[in-house]
DNA sequence: ATAACTGCAAAAGGTTTGCAGTGAT
DNA sequence: ATCACTGCAAACCTTTTGCAGTTAT
């Protein structure tokens, strides 16, 4: 199912509306790759002359979230950002501290060990969270690796 | 060593001073069993009649995670909590949604995944976290794990 | 018609910082 | 005698919220 319409779905199906802000909000966060903060789509949006305020996106991406079109990406010191979800599978982050880039890894082995582990402890496991950080190859190189752990 | 001592010999290493703030600070840190946020500890000193402030708290907080001493644990939405780490190996945790309680889990299968992926990818890890978030045995049992995702 | 939605501006919540005085080395 | 440290209050930053007016259904 195109995302637009998983999108309208799942609007109707919570008694939600299609405004003219959602519509503007769902076809930039579609159009992104890679990964956005609301400034980000602030300035997008303000590009492409869609006026839609801070508040509104801050009361709408939470609605793109539960609806699976995007995953939030809790960033250190509480700064959120989201990528797209739409047409791709669960992975986890590498955070480069030099440079800011975002790299994706996935382990199937890894989630299955977090199953066993949550079984084991009897845990309902309903997300999780899975980072490294540390310094990408051409940062690691140039000596802000040095830098220490933030 | 010592944890008292170990505090002590990074302090004078890096020519910081052994002040009576630190003293109680360091000695409530280390008595402390579980996790703990910069309101705990707050309270914990004011009852012992130290008198820290908010602001030396959360400039000393990362003098005692530079030096070893305890941990930082980021929690969603930007809430920091710690965790003293002397005496102590490394471990992850498990968030519970229901009642915020944290277990603590240990997989050195993971690590050496982790270490893997970044031989992979060329990325010189730093730090990682790696957090499950979900309901806890009794909260699992009792409806609230019917809840959304958060 | 009626809920839900929006923008605005104010508020909140956690953390950081400038300043002037204090204290460890 | 230095230079780091402290408390206070103000500043910061990201996110949330109350309100009054607007709009999708």
């Amino acid at each position: 199912m195109p995302a637009a319409e998983r999108f309208a779905l799942y609007l109707s199906k919570h008694r939600l509306k299609m405004t003219r802000e959602r519509r503007a909000l769902l076809e930039h966060v579609l159009s992104v790759r890679g990964h956005f903060d609301v400034d980000d789509l602030l300035r997008r949006l303000g590009r492409t002359g869609h006026r839609v305020s801070r508040a509104t996106l801050y009361r709408n991406l939470p609605v793109l979230v539960e609806s699976g079109l995007i995953h939030k990406v809790e960033m250190a010191r509480g700064q959120a950002r989201y990528e797209r979800m739409v047409g791709r599978h669960h992975h986890d982050h590498m955070v480069c501290l030099g440079c800011g880039d975002i790299l994706e890894f996935e382990s199937p082995e890894v989630e299955r060990i977090q199953e066993e582990v949550c079984r084991r402890k009897r845990f309902v496991m309903t997300g999780h969270t899975h980072q490294i950080r540390g310094y990408c190859g051409s940062c690691a190189g140039d000596g802000r690796a040095r830098g220490k752990e933030r």
